[in-house]
DNA sequence: CTTGATTTGTGATAAAGTTAACAGAAACAC
DNA sequence: GTGTTTCTGTTAACTTTATCACAAATCAAG
């Protein structure tokens, strides 16, 4: 089990078994197997059992998986042992959203440092935290030993913030910027955009009219 | 070419071509080649040709590609000719964000309808549109001829409240809940959950202490 | 204990997707 | 005009990913 030779289409589809099975665990459903969770995720079996096998062997013959104990080997393999403090960096509309939020803990995540550059916002509080200064990202982060960040600010100034960021210590970034963000190796970024998804669907919908 | 035959991958990474050469485009550029803008988008240009050349010959050797002609070939292929009226459906954080933001219109969407069933939020404004109840779902979608919604209602709701609008008449639904939504053959599906993104990005960067 | 029904993990096979390489078109330099 | 450079579209080779199919393990029923 060489971590960085499991494929990365892989890794991605994880998380999505992990959350079905938090839920379905959270609804007091002790196993499950390959083709029942397909069915719920619309996938199928063999791929689902393909993907954990990369693993290790979780499953039981005749039985399928118990699902706590799956549950915990995933958290494992991502990492989600223990909850990742995380930093929110624009604090609009999106960003307050974000901090407000509280299905995160669940999930692995705590956010305990929010950002901003306008004076109007800095020394705000949401959920008990205080907006701060953006001029200090370089010196809270790595004080909080933050190694991911959700940024959230105007796309006109989203590289340079996020280089700011990678140069604090930030190893992670989720970026809900409209734009690709070239970051050194290393560092990882996910990105999310609305738009994007949109437009996949409306490939296909056809024309809006006709 | 057949729409159908042309891989859902190569259709995933149109909007992401397009969103770029937008950017370009306001920006004053001209021209670009596959080379440029594959460094941009931290892919190569052997497959940025490919992906383009799937639905005709847009390019030119030796210039490249004229971008305004690009922008416009890449939004007649997505069917974004026209704007996608849209409904977002749960105002709560995540909701009221959207309907905020004004970033859509230039994307192919307009935000037209909102909905919620909480009696304290329906009738309020949020950028000049009012709240509805959600129970009005069923008539007013077909009315105003709405096909796309966001869904940003808590998980509890998220499935029955998708099937209300996929019987209004809704052909695609960005859904923002945390939980694998099962529709209808024929209505396009996105989810969009920042915590898959973080927990892959865990994956990669390791364990929090060590 | 035996039989039949489940269900995993995996090697083999098939399908899909990416990369490489190049002919030929266009632009440019002089 | 000629030679050089740039750059696309496309074919073919290669790589990755998904699916299939089955032995072996487990379980439940009689
Ligand atoms: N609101 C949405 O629903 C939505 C949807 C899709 C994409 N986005 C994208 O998400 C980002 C945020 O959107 P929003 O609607 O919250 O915008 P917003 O304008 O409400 O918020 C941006 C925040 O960033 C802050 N900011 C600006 N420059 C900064 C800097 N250098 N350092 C720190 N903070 C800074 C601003 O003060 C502001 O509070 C944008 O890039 C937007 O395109 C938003
Ligand atoms: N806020 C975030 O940053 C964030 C992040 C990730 C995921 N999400 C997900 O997005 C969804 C919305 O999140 P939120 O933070 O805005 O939650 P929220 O509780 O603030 O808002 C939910 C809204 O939906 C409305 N609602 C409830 N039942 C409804 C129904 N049957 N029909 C219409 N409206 C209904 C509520 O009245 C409320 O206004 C949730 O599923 C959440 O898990 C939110």
């Amino acid at each position: 089990m060489n971590r960085k030779d499991i494929p990365r289409i892989i890794i991605s589809r994880l998380p999505v078994y992990l959350r079905t099975l938090q839920r379905l665990q959270q609804e007091g459903r002790q196993t499950i197997s390959s083709q029942t969770l397909g069915e719920i995720l619309g996938t199928t079996a063999a791929q689902i059992r393909k993907d954990i096998s990369q693993f290790g062997e979780f499953g039981k013959q005749g039985t399928g998986y118990n699902i706590p104990y799956l549950v915990e080997q995933l958290q494992h393999i991502l990492h989600l042992d223990d909850i990742w403090d995380v930093a929110v960096v624009g604090i609009g509309d999106l960003g307050h959203a974000l901090a407000r939020y509280q299905g995160f803990v669940d999930r692995g995540f705590r956010i305990t440092a929010l950002f901003d550059n306008d004076p109007e916002k800095i020394g705000r509080q949401i959920q008990g935290l205080t907006i701060e200064d953006a001029s200090l990202i370089p010196s809270r982060i790595p004080e909080l030993g933050i190694k991911i960040a959700m940024l959230t600010v105007p796309v006109s100034v989203a590289q340079q913030t996020a280089d700011v960021l990678v140069r604090a210590g930030v190893r992670g970034i989720l970026n809900y910027a409209p734009i690709h963000l070239n970051l050194p190796e290393g560092v990882c970024i996910e990105h999310i955009d609305p738009a994007i998804g949109l437009q996949r669907m409306t490939y296909y919908i056809g024309q809006r009219k006709g």
